[in-house]
DNA sequence: ACCATGACGTTTC
DNA sequence: CGAAACGCCATGG
């Protein structure tokens, strides 16, 4: 677990580190921690970020396509967009606009 | 050790 | 352009 754990760990951590009004993609987040091919695990980190002691922005993390796909598994059904429509991020029908500007890409920002 | 699942991503039809 | 299938990796039963 601890092992594993890690990897989690790393992803909750650059889940935290993502800045306000910004957005990042679980595909972004692998490749950053060397796991570009483990885009699912990183959902999977989400899903259990609730076990987490300190709070993860998941709200900040969509898929590529800019898509809330994780909004289902917050309370209510749009509580992820008024999350994120909070921080000045526009969003039609559960996608993200102007996508490009609010992107946020670990391995050449946080780098 | 094998099968099933998953908040993804890319390719193909 | 839209939907479906495949691939990829980790966790749980």
């Amino acid at each position: 677990m601890n092992a594993s754990a890690n990897f989690f760990e790393k992803v909750y951590d650059v889940a935290r580190k993502i800045p306000f009004g910004r957005v990042t993609s679980y595909g972004a987040i692998a490749t950053y921690l060397g796991a570009a091919r483990s885009a699912r695990m990183v959902g999977w980190a989400m899903n259990n970020s609730h076990h987490q002691k300190e709070e993860v922005p998941a709200h900040r993390v969509v898929n590529k396509q800019g898509l809330l796909t994780g909004k289902h598994h917050f309370e209510g059904t749009n509580l992820m967009q008024q999350l994120l429509e909070n921080e000045g991020v526009v969003i039609v029908n559960n996608q993200i606009q102007n996508l490009e500007t609010v992107f946020w890409n670990p391995t050449k920002e946080l780098k």
